[in-house]
DNA sequence: TTTAATTTTCAAAGTTTATTGAAAGTTCAG
DNA sequence: CTGAACTTTCAATAAACTTTGAAAATTAAA
């Protein structure tokens, strides 16, 4: 396999992988790209690297500025803004995972504990609704927890205590 | 909230978090339903409650069974099959992992190590991709290595050590 | 067998989501 | 200020994904 081949592989299978977990191709190929460059990048050199548009290209970088995913930086003598990625990939996972609690796990956990007072009688279907919600509840909440904790974490106390753990 | 309301709130909630997560709406919300069903339930009766067309039910009342989400049964004196879902949500939890690994994470773990074979000179894009490539290879075999303790743990061990630890 | 109930398939239609690119907005050097 | 360089927005378009429903296949009772 050639750089380029490699190169290309690397960046259409981000994409992918990035489109199975809720987040848009577009935004992980651009990812994929910084995080393989060597060098920061203004949104022309990206939108021709990746053949995209003007529009979907600075809708993604955005994005992936806001969630902590790339920096911008400004050159002297040159207006353009120029892009990098963080690259410490321990740090990468911990920011995805803050912004997908976020934006998914938050919401459902608001709704589960509201599922307490749900006025019940006695039959079987509300006895089921009852004990499965107290239980999702309970499990989502634990998770939740692991969650933040991994989120918090470095990645010292991640590699050393909990991998030794689970292997 | 009365049941009802409830019980709808619950099956869209889990329609619309499934959808973030790669599982379609349709799959997560016949799931929701038969989590919460006290009874086990025929195409028809699905169909009844979600609104939703026969072709449709069939092909993710399948596909849940494929995944080990639900179960068929068949009651004596009647040809329709009845189906009920796995209720432990541990048991479901892991099941969910296992076939996301499969389908994610393993295709890209089979790419990433396919890059150490990729013809570099040392120019600073090809270190880039190599060292970068190098690295998000070692972090998702650690996560796989993770994800494959959990689907083969019990709930016991993960409830008394792994939580415990990450308090 | 035959027949009717039931399940499965799949092409077409519908819906949702992503992308484009031109136009509007902003910034800043001169 | 002004105008060129650059960024952002957004309506239209395209692509991707989901759902439908009628027809084909399967099953099992008679």
């Amino acid at each position: 396999m050639t750089l380029k081949e490699g190169r290309e592989n690397f960046i259409q299978a981000w994409g992918t992988l990035g489109a199975s977990w809720g987040i848009n191709k577009a935004m992980a190929q651009i990812h994929a790209l910084m995080l393989i460059s060597a060098k920061s990048m203004s949104t022309e050199e990206i939108m021709e690297e990746l053949s995209m548009s003007r529009g979907n290209t600075n809708m993604n970088v955005r994005t992936l500025i806001d969630w902590g995913l790339l920096y911008r930086e400004h050159k002297v003598g040159d207006r353009k803004e120029y892009f990098y990625a963080e690259k410490d990939i321990w740090e990468v996972a911990r920011r995805i995972a803050r912004e997908r609690r976020k934006r998914e796990l938050e919401p459902v956990l608001r709704l589960l504990t509201q599922f307490k007072d749900v006025k019940t009688d006695k039959s079987p279907e509300a006895e089921e609704f009852k004990k499965m919600t107290a239980e999702i509840t309970r499990f989502s909440q634990k998770a939740d927890g692991m969650l933040d904790k991994f989120i918090r974490s470095d990645e010292h106390w991640f590699y050393s205590t909990l991998l030794k753990l689970m292997k």
